[in-house]
DNA sequence: GTAGAGTGTCATTGG
DNA sequence: AACCAATGACACTCT
């Protein structure tokens, strides 16, 4: 076993050695790649290759070798798969590469500490830079990682681990985790693309001549990068290669109270660079944003950055040449700490880390409750490996085993979005999940908008006009209803009418042509039975409105109007009397009483004449008390009668809405949880994005002595000018405080 | 025979 | 004050 370790080890360096003797670097976009896709299973589905579970089975999967990873064939496998990767890439372009720009705040006093520009410490600057062609490696994610990181070391002039021979064992357990990181992590498919590693070749080279970056970036070879379009290492987006993080389109839209412009807006871009779906993506980034922003205004950033941060002019940190829709890169300049091969990986890392400390503090508050203890609790917003950092690492790049360090956005998930997660899991169980309401949706869909169908309204009519009628009156609110029912009820014209008023004029005139009574079907029915049994009755037919009804009490047949009816001569007897007593059936009780009377016009005009025309008509007949106090009552009933029927239907109605109206809530619920639910599977992903990344990027950091820093005693800090700071958790966990009152204070 | 729906009627209220 | 619509309550009929 210890053999194998050892070989392992070895096998590992000169590989390394290997790849950095080709110019390839390792950068972050491998994690950019790897941890995308989950974003892109958001938007485009599940897809198997970039499961990210699969990551730990990828290197004895990938191109169809099955080899173990302690193999001792390792070293063959690596480079059989590099070289082959290499070629693969050769034709693609690389995304430009992350600068990061940390400043070691606290480490040695008397030193180049914070603020000065220590040349050499650029680590994690690079460049496109054209790949060796002998070698360029694509495939071999581990072994280029692992590369890039010692070659870094060894270019940066930066204290570099050993390389050979005396290895310490924590050089050897941290290159062991950080190859393991690599292949866990996963690694996009144009990681190492020729292009690429160009860029980062050509950076190389200016570095090593004591170049500065801010003068490639905006020297000639920054233009001449310009004019390639880089490809996106995980999307394969197309965009100019420049250094630019305009993320300000995105983070605009966020406005932070306390940060200066620029701070926000660094480390969006790389995953808003989807090709597939670049707008879903970065619609997905402006809803993390909004929630961040949020949190942040709660924060005031202000006093990190006055003391961390780097001067607005300062070049290193301000150097974001904003290209439009090229948000890739992020400067993060490791300034006394050694950075292996975090080119452009870190700007995956930006928006997450820019995002927390800025909107800051806001965001990161909640990781760090006030009763957490220790370490934990002195994290504040800004204390970036406090966050981040993962027991993984903390165990194995970490001499000092250090306590548990929370999740980097722990306290964005674990409080408030948690809760929302189980009340949104709870709601979704309580039957609003999504299949659900997308049934829901296809079952109003088919509603044809009204909510008055037949299944529904008890009330409509059986017939098409009446049913069409019903709908229209349905669809419209109860006020309408009750208007048009006075409109009907007040028009003059009743004797055209002779049908109940629930509906408008028009609907009135239509119902009353087709059925020319109350617009409820049976009566219609009984009322065109009766009609067709007795022709001579059909004069009838606009004013028995009444006599269709349901209601025909039992009382002597003896009244029938006479006067709208032909004179009973002209019928034969047998028929007559069963006509006569269809017909008494058919008949009101009011409508009896008047025959009874003997009142000389119909009830329909006793009912439906205007006050005026009514009295007019009362004026014409000489009629005694009893017969004038029938008519006044059959006119009272008459009219209280359709009121009823308006009232019945405008309550149906007004039930029928509200129930449409419920349905419509419920859609409207169904779709926001589901919205809630892509929502915070993408900020899980974000999370977890960030936390990868910093892991990433703080294993990387090496001291003087070529050692990497304790996460239990320094953190990263994300400065307000995008940059990164090392700095001791001490100062960190003073500034969490601080900004954990800020909070407190503004919400008093 | 009973429950429930549909309908008519009365009393009341408010415009 | 008269008229009328609206509505709750009740009764009746029908299924």
């Amino acid at each position: 076993m210890l053999s194998l370790k050892k070989y392992l080890t070895e096998g590992l360096l000169q590989f390394t050695i290997l790849l950095s003797l080709i110019g390839v670097r390792v950068d972050v976009d491998t994690y950019l790649t790897s941890q995308l896709p989950p974003l892109r299973e958001i938007i485009l589905g599940p897809s198997s290759a970039y499961t990210q579970t699969q990551f730990h089975n990828l290197r004895n999967t990938l191109d169809g070798y099955g080899i173990h990873p302690k193999s001792i064939d390792l070293d063959n496998y690596f480079t059989a798969r590099r070289l082959l990767s290499q070629v693969r890439a050769l034709d693609r372009f690389q995304v430009p590469t992350t600068e990061v720009n940390a400043w070691l705040v606290h480490r040695d006093p008397e030193g180049s500490v914070s603020g000065s520009q220590p040349s050499s410490g650029l680590a994690l600057e690079s460049s496109s830079g054209l790949q060796d062609v002998t070698g360029p490696d694509n495939g071999v994610r581990e072994s280029e990682t692992e590369q890039g990181f010692s070659e870094d070391l060894e270019d940066l002039g930066a204290v570099a681990p050993p390389v050979s021979g005396d290895l310490t064992k924590e050089d050897i357990d941290l290159i062991d985790i950080l190859w393991r990181q690599d292949i866990d992590l996963g690694a996009g498919r144009e990681i190492f693309d020729y292009s690429h590693r160009q860029k980062e070749q050509d950076v190389d080279k200016e570095l090593q001549d004591g170049t500065e970056q801010e003068d490639t970036w905006s020297g000639e070879g920054a233009e001449a990068l310009a004019r390639n379009l880089l490809v996106d290492g995980e999307t394969g987006e197309s965009f100019p290669a420049q250094f630019p993080a305009d993320i300000s389109s995105i983070t605009e839209a966020v406005p932070s109270e306390s940060e200066p412009p620029g701070l926000q807006n660094n480390l969006l871009s790389p995953l808003l660079t989807g090709t597939e779906s670049p707008f879903d993506l970065e619609q997905q980034w402006q809803d993390l944003m909004s929630i961040m922003e949020m949190q942040a205004m709660e924060v005031n950033t202000s006093t990190s950055e006055i003391l961390y941060n780097a001067p607005p002019g300062d070049p290193l940190s301000t150097n974001y040449s904003l290209a439009p829709n090229t948000p890739i890169n992020q400067n993060v300049s490791l300034h006394q700490a050694s950075l292996g091969g975090c080119s452009q990986d870190f700007s995956l890392f930006s928006p997450e880390v820019e995002s927390l400390p800025v909107a800051g503090s806001s965001a990161l508050l909640p990781l760090a409750p006030s009763n957490s203890t220790s370490l934990n609790s002195t994290f504040g917003s800004t204390n970036l490996a406090g966050l981040f950092f993962p027991p993984q690492l903390n165990g194995t790049a970490n001499d000092t085993a250090g306590p548990e360090l929370p999740d980097p956005l722990g306290g964005l998930l674990d409080e408030a979005m948690l809760d929302e997660i189980s009340l949104m899991d709870l709601a979704i169980e309580e039957g609003f999940n999504p299949v659900q309401a997308s049934q829901l949706e296809e079952e109003f869909d088919s509603d044809s908008g009204l909510s008055l169908d037949s299944s529904h309204s008890p009330s409509s009519l059986s017939s098409p006009e009446g049913s069409s009628s019903s709908s229209s009156s349905s669809s419209s609110s109860s006020s309408s209803s009750s208007s048009s029912s006075a409109s009907s009820s007040a028009s003059s014209s009743f004797s055209e009418e002779g049908a109940v008023g629930y509906s408008s004029d028009s609907e009135t005139l239509d119902l009353e042509e087709a059925e020319g009574a109350v617009g409820y079907q049976p009566e219609y029915s009984k009322f065109c039975r009766m009609s067709y049994q007795d022709p001579s009755q059909l004069s009838c037919l606009p004013y028995l409105e009444h006599v269709g009804h349901n209601h025909t009490y039992n009382m002597a047949p003896s009244a029938l109007d006479s006067a709208d009816l032909p004179p009973p001569s002209t019928l034969k007897k047998g028929s007559k009397e069963k006509q006569a007593d269809f017909l008494d059936k058919q008949m009101s009780r009011d409508e009896h009483r008047a025959r009874a009377m003997k009142i000389p016009f119909t009830n329909d005009k006793i009912i439906n004449l205007p006050v005026e025309e009514f009295n007019e008509l009362l004026s014409k007949y000489q009629l005694s008390e009893a017969q004038l106090s029938l008519i006044r009552d059959i006119r009272r009933r008459g009219k209280n009668k359709m009121a009823a029927q308006n009232c019945r239907k405008r309550k149906l109605d007004t039930i029928l809405n509200l129930e449409r109206d419920v349905e419509d809530l419920q859609r409207d619920k169904a779709r926001l949880l589901r919205e809630k639910v892509e929502f915070l599977r993408s900020l899980r992903q974000m999370k977890q994005k960030v936390q990868s990344l910093y892991q990433e990027v703080f294993g990387r950091l090496r001291d003087e002595n070529g050692r990497p820093y304790s996460p239990s005693q320094y953190a990263l800090q994300y400065a307000g000018d995008g940059s990164v700071l090392l700095i001791p958790r001490t100062l960190a966990d003073q500034q969490a405080r601080r900004q954990e009152r800020k909070p407190k204070d503004r919400r008093k």
